[in-house]
DNA sequence: CCCCAGGCACCTC
DNA sequence: GAGGTGCATGGG
């Protein structure tokens, strides 16, 4: 225990931290897989955040049903919640969502399926870097090129003998070479990043608007961005609950178990959706994507 | 060798 | 606005 600051969060319901954070909504956190020597670390996960001009970390854990924390910020448990989705009353969410299902559907069984997995509430510019790099990628290897990112333009945060590297903001991950990023494995993606970290650090401050398609309009201006990415970030980026990103997974799931919702376009089929599941439709998605993602 | 991965920019029409 | 292509990289 070498972090300043300690403490442990209560959950009021059902919280599945694994199954949350490795679900492919965040490529922010981190796993400690502990050694044979010292297992104190065993199944937590870190993840950094920039607070009011400070880099910060925490370490999370679960232990019954508290989230036990470490961190050189001596408020991270306001951070920890609301990036975890630990605010959100999912059993009002649950039942909201199995409410509206259709006939056919099969909500109430991914629910209990991934019991306990919630929507993330991840840093802004962290989330659309992430995004960006994930079109036409695998879950698993979009963590990679959010790690080489990182470690080559974060800021090392040093805590007793460990080192951590920081998410770069927009200034500095602006000043990254398309050649640099190149090298960082990110292919094609890399002129986008390059592009849009110069746009987001170029803007005074960034506003979303409250309705949803201006918001995605905004997200669209960005290089690299366009109706999925923008709906990723949105949800996963933005603290809304109410947008439905279609990938091909989605299509997938939608063709087999909501036929009535399905579409050729993205487009139409993601409206339909929210309008189908309403104020929580993102949650909706979340529970389907996670079941064809992994029964297969 | 081929195909595909949480798609997008760019180009035609 | 609908419809095609090229795109970096690694794994099956």
């Amino acid at each position: 225990m070498t972090f300043p600051y300690n403490g442990e969060i209560k959950c009021e319901y059902n919280f599945n931290l694994k199954e949350t954070i490795e679900s492919g909504q965040t490529f922010l956190w981190n796993k400690n897989s502990g050694t044979l020597f010292d297992n104190t670390k065993n199944n937590t996960y870190y993840s950094t955040d920039f607070i009011d001009g400070n880099d910060i970390v925490f370490e999370v854990k679960k232990d019954e049903n508290m989230v036990r924390w470490s961190s050189n910020y001596k408020n991270a448990d306001q951070i920890i919640k609301k990036r975890l989705g630990l605010n959100h009353n999912l059993e009002k969410i649950e039942e909201h969502i199995i409410e509206r299902d259709t006939e056919n559907g099969i909500m109430e069984e991914v629910i209990n399926e991934h019991n306990g997995l919630r929507i993330v509430n991840e840093p802004l510019f962290p989330t659309l870097i992430s995004f960006i790099c994930s079109t036409q990628m695998r879950v698993e290897r979009i963590h990679s090129m959010i790690n080489n990112i990182r470690n080559n333009f974060g800021t090392e945060i040093n805590i007793g003998d460990d080192s951590y590297y920081s998410f770069p903001t927009a200034t500095q991950l602006q000043k990254a070479t398309t050649e640099q990023l190149k090298d960082l494995k990110l292919g094609y993606r890399a002129s986008y990043v390059s592009k849009t970290s110069k746009s987001y650090h170029d803007q005074t401050e960034i506003v979303i608007p409250d309705d949803a398609s201006e918001a995605r309009e905004l997200m669209k201006d960005f290089t690299g961005v366009g109706t999925k990415v923008a709906d990723c970030v949105l949800l996963y980026g933005t603290e809304r609950m109410d947008i439905v990103p279609i990938d091909t997974w989605m299509d997938k799931a939608i063709k087999e178990h909501y036929p009535d919702l399905y579409s050729d376009s993205n487009e139409r089929m993601a409206r339909d959706f929210e309008d189908h599941f309403g104020e929580y439709s993102g949650y909706a998605q979340a529970y389907l994507f996670h079941h064809i993602r992994t029964n297969r």
